[in-house]
DNA sequence: GTGGCCAAGTGGTCATACCAATATACGTGT
DNA sequence: ACACGTATATTGGTATGACCACTTGGCCAC
């Protein structure tokens, strides 16, 4: 393949990780503690800064307890999830299917509610797209940003906070590595255009076809995803498990 | 005082939190470039190790992000505090009109993939919550439990969690002491006889009424909780601020 | 004007040394 | 034999300096 692990050149972040599935697998018991870091740093072929610099991020995740002079202890598993919740683990389908859910309802509702002043700020969400469909980081906080404004609408802080927490997720190491093998400025001109859509409906106030412009929307997004996986089953990289489900 | 600052004697977290708070109060704008490392750490008095392991922290924290070869910039601030939401408390009323957005839609879905063994979950839910009808906090954990037995029925861990989170909130201090003026034996009756028509509906593979079944008891709901206030409308522990919007 | 090349700047890693806090072993006193 | 305190080994914390890899932007050739 030619593309390499594009972000995971930082050494002390493959450490972070590698240590990081030894704690989730159980190999590491909770409560026992790891070898002291000049051990690590031999044991792993990499400097002892280097150690500490993956410890660090470890402790801040919260898997693991730095004591001065002591060692270092594997935490008990609690409620670590920030970005990393081991268990439950949510995939891309996965969180299309709840965005279907729930943003396709937000959109109808949305459609019944919606000001001016929210047809212009969907607007400029556009403008900004257009402009910005090169620019991997610009698009995707864009692309946040259209379906927290299309939600904003409702004016529900509970629901607001949902759908920018499932937004946020895409932000994650995780995701970012996944989209970096099918965004491209192709697919988000597609998605823009699909937000044109929505936006239209919204401001037409029809909450029929607003619901149907944000499922297509997210159907779509589901394709694009989908494709991404045919072309790339040789890489590993892709846990399997997110390839089941999706429903359609 | 008695107690100096145990923990932080760790240099690296002095920094992280001296610049956290930079960020936070806004003195660092967003998008803006910090000095380079060398530089914060001459300016701070300190070694570049012990500056990079702050600047670590942070950025797993996601404060900021470290680009090799380009410098190191101020996130856009996001939701980042998740133990202090004192801006945007959701009230009561605003967290039934999130639940009948996504309940709604849930339960039409429910409908459609239920199999036996969902009914029977159901089933003994509602058993034990006529068992239990005076008895607070054993029907409140029920009725958050019948609510996430619909959910589960779609499989789908994203809105678990999400419905299982809203319904959390209910656990809270405030809450708690608001339900205390309108749970009783007889609400718990009516809710479950409302759970019961739920179940029917899902039962019946017949999404539309699942639909209607949920859109009810979420009303009745807002309407039970309504009635409290008009009752209690002296009590001043209760936010102004709750009884505004409500939608229906 | 355009494109590619190169060099300055910046984060990333390494090696080593020493300091500070903790844990353990040992020896002394009771 | 037991309790206590000190000495020492272990371990994390910080400092220094050097070099590597990547990004960026300006310069130069075309």
């Amino acid at each position: 393949m030619i593309f390499s692990a594009v972000e995971s050149r930082r050494l002390y972040r493959q450490v972070a990780d590698q240590m990081r599935s030894l704690i989730e697998s159980g190999e590491l018991a909770e409560g026992s503690r790891l070898p002291a870091e000049r051990e690590l740093a031999q044991m792993l072929g990499v400097s002892r800064p280097t150690v500490r610099e993956a410890l660090i991020v470890l402790e801040v995740e919260g898997f693991i307890d730095i004591r001065m002079g002591s060692g270092i202890y594997v935490n008990p598993r609690k409620r670590i999830g920030l970005d990393v919740p081991p268990d439950d683990f949510e995939g891309p389908f996965e969180l299309l299917r709840a965005r279907a859910v729930v943003e396709c309802a937000v959109a109808e509702e949305a459609a019944r509610l919606a000001q001016p002043d929210h047809v212009a700020a969907l607007d400029a969400n556009l403008a900004a797209m257009a402009a910005a469909l090169e620019d991997r980081r610009e698009a995707l906080a864009l692309d946040r940003g259209f379906h927290v404004i299309v939600s904003s609408i409702i004016a529900n802080a509970t629901l607001n906070r949902f759908i920018g927490d499932i937004h946020d997720m895409r932000m994650t190491p995780y995701f970012e590595k996944l989209a970096s093998y099918f965004e491209n400025g192709d697919t988000w001109r597609a998605a823009m255009e699909e937000h044109r859509a929505i936006r239209d409906a919204i401001a037409a106030h029809d909450p029929a076809a607003a619901r149907a412009a944000m499922r297509a929307h997210l159907d779509q997004s589901q394709i694009r995803l989908s494709k991404s996986f045919e072309e790339e089953t040789v890489d590993s990289s892709i846990p399997a498990a997110w390839r089941r489900a999706g429903g359609g």
